[in-house]
DNA sequence: ATGTCTAGCAATGCTAGA
């Protein structure tokens, strides 16, 4: 069983990208962040000629996140996270499907440091790490997939240095990380993967595609139930390298 | 160090967000 997790940055500019994926692939279920649509206008009709089944939670003109399953429509469990009523960003959304609990994910990203979207940041990463904590008392096969905007370790960047001032490498952005896995989770590239040099997203700009200066900020979290079965984990980086392609490559786990 | 891309609004150019 493959399970992704791809920002698409924008699924309508995004859309002919996406089915050549679904189509290629062939992925079980596929966890979307970014979509930069509203609930009107995602493109449901043409995921499901595809042979996908969809639940979402989009926003006009940013965020929005959403689960695909092949051949069926995931469960939905909870959109959005308690905590701040007052929050209306659209960055989480929780489903079931083949006997998983999967959490679409997009965590702020919190630049310019220091500042309000900073601080937001670390708030919601406390109200991940509530729910998370919530996920494992239940004892479940639960997977937290998605675009973290943390970059973990030294050796997930291309260069500290370059990195150093952004809100993805900072020391308290490493700690809510951190915290999560303190609780339980398996960061299933880093356990495949253990010395580093794994990028996720290649930034559009100063040919960082080209120059191969990229980091990985997509991850998925594995609970102890799915742990144990996994089989493999990695990036699906041609797809950063094609036409009209997001920033972000698909990163996806194989289950036993 | 900001060289790119996406979306929205409004109007074919700008702004915001990343």
């Amino acid at each position: 069983m493959k399970i992704v997790t791809y920002n698409v940055n924008g699924i309508k500019a995004r859309l002919p990208r996406l089915i050549e994926y679904l189509t290629e692939a062939q992925p079980d279920v596929v966890c979307l962040q970014e979509l930069k649509s509203s609930d009107e206008t995602f493109p449901e009709a043409e995921i499901r000629a595809a042979g996908y089944g969809a639940v979402w939670h989009g926003q006009k003109g940013f965020n929005g996140v959403a689960v695909l399953a092949k051949g069926v429509d995931p469960v939905e469990r909870q959109r959005g996270l308690a905590g701040e009523p007052e929050d209306e960003h659209s960055r989480y959304l929780e489903c079931e499907v083949f006997g998983l609990v999967i959490a679409s994910i997009y965590l702020p990203n919190g630049n310019p440091v220091p500042g309000p979207k900073f601080d937001y940041k670390l708030r919601w990463f406390e109200r991940l790490q509530a729910r998370a904590r919530a996920l494992l008392a239940e004892e479940r096969p639960v997977i937290l997939a998605g675009d973290y905007n943390v970059i973990p370790n030294d050796d997930d960047t291309f260069s500290v240095k370059a990195m150093a001032a952004d809100a993805l490498m900072q020391p308290e952005s490493r700690h809510g990380y951190r915290a999560l896995l303190a609780q339980g989770w398996t960061d299933a590239l880093r356990t495949r993967h253990p010395k580093g040099g794994v990028w996720t997203f290649w930034d559009y700009q100063a040919g960082a595609w080209q120059r191969d200066a990229g980091f990985r900020i997509d991850h998925l979290l594995l609970s102890p139930a799915v742990a144990d079965r996994l089989a493999e984990a990695g990036v699906d980086k041609d797809h950063r390298g094609r036409e009209k392609a997001s920033d972000h490559a698909p990163t996806w786990v194989r289950l036993r």
